[in-house]
DNA sequence: CTGTTATATAACAAGTATGTTATTATTTTT
DNA sequence: AAAAATAATAACATACTTGTTATATAACAG
């Protein structure tokens, strides 16, 4: 569950988000994700590795040059999470909308509460 | 995009997930959701008002009691942006590929990985 | 070899997050 | 009216985040 913690973490971020849509055009060196910002190249190194930490990206060294990539799998296990919550929304739902249909009471909000 | 922010830092957080978990399948008090955790009401006080100022969770006054319930789109503005990058990098793979096709393995080898 | 380029790391400051306990406000119960 | 219950807020400590500048490392170009 860590592994989801650093991931959503590392989203939580303008800038990573940023780099992560640049990556999804394609690898690019430290030096060319650097560029559009007006920051640092050592924040952009930080924004890297926390990243690569989080497994959004991979890092392949070429000479002096890293050049950086979405990791194939990166969205994998967010939209793993996403798909479960939407999974048991979407169920009790349905057994709202069941229980409903059952009862074919006025709907006054306040008394449908739905309480396992 | 500060919205974005909001709601993937709200989700950094084990708890707040579990949280979130736990409405999914069905409203709940403050009380209730407390009662899993090891830790303090107000502690979880707090985590309700990230995830409320996340727009993630709503919250109903009733005596007493703050009825809290996942907020119907919470997850639609999360999903958009996971779904963007992946339309991003699912278009750039097709690019690759057929860029691959086009020029039949003239390249440097170690560029094209191509994994999904 | 020497200087330059590409990147990482260290040290630090400011801001933010997350937990605690104590307190407060409001409603319900007795 | 007093006590109990529910939830929020305040004040605080600690730790993490994120930026900075300065420095280190490693490969490349001359």
């Amino acid at each position: 569950m860590t592994d989801l913690d650093s991931a959503f973490a590392a989203l939580a971020d303008p800038t990573r988000r940023a780099i992560l849509a640049r990556l999804a055009s394609g690898e690019a060196t430290v030096m060319e994700l650097a560029q559009p910002f007006d920051m640092s190249q050592p924040a952009i190194s930080r924004h890297l590795k926390v990243l690569e930490g989080a497994g959004l990206i991979v890092r392949r060294a070429e000479g002096t040059r890293r050049h950086c990539s979405l990791a194939p799998t990166a969205l994998e296990e967010l939209e793993q999470w996403l798909a479960m919550l939407r999974r048991v929304l979407e169920a009790n739902y349905g057994r709202l909308d069941r229980l409903l249909a059952t009862m074919s009471l006025e709907n006054d909000p306040s008394k449908t509460e739905n309480k396992e």
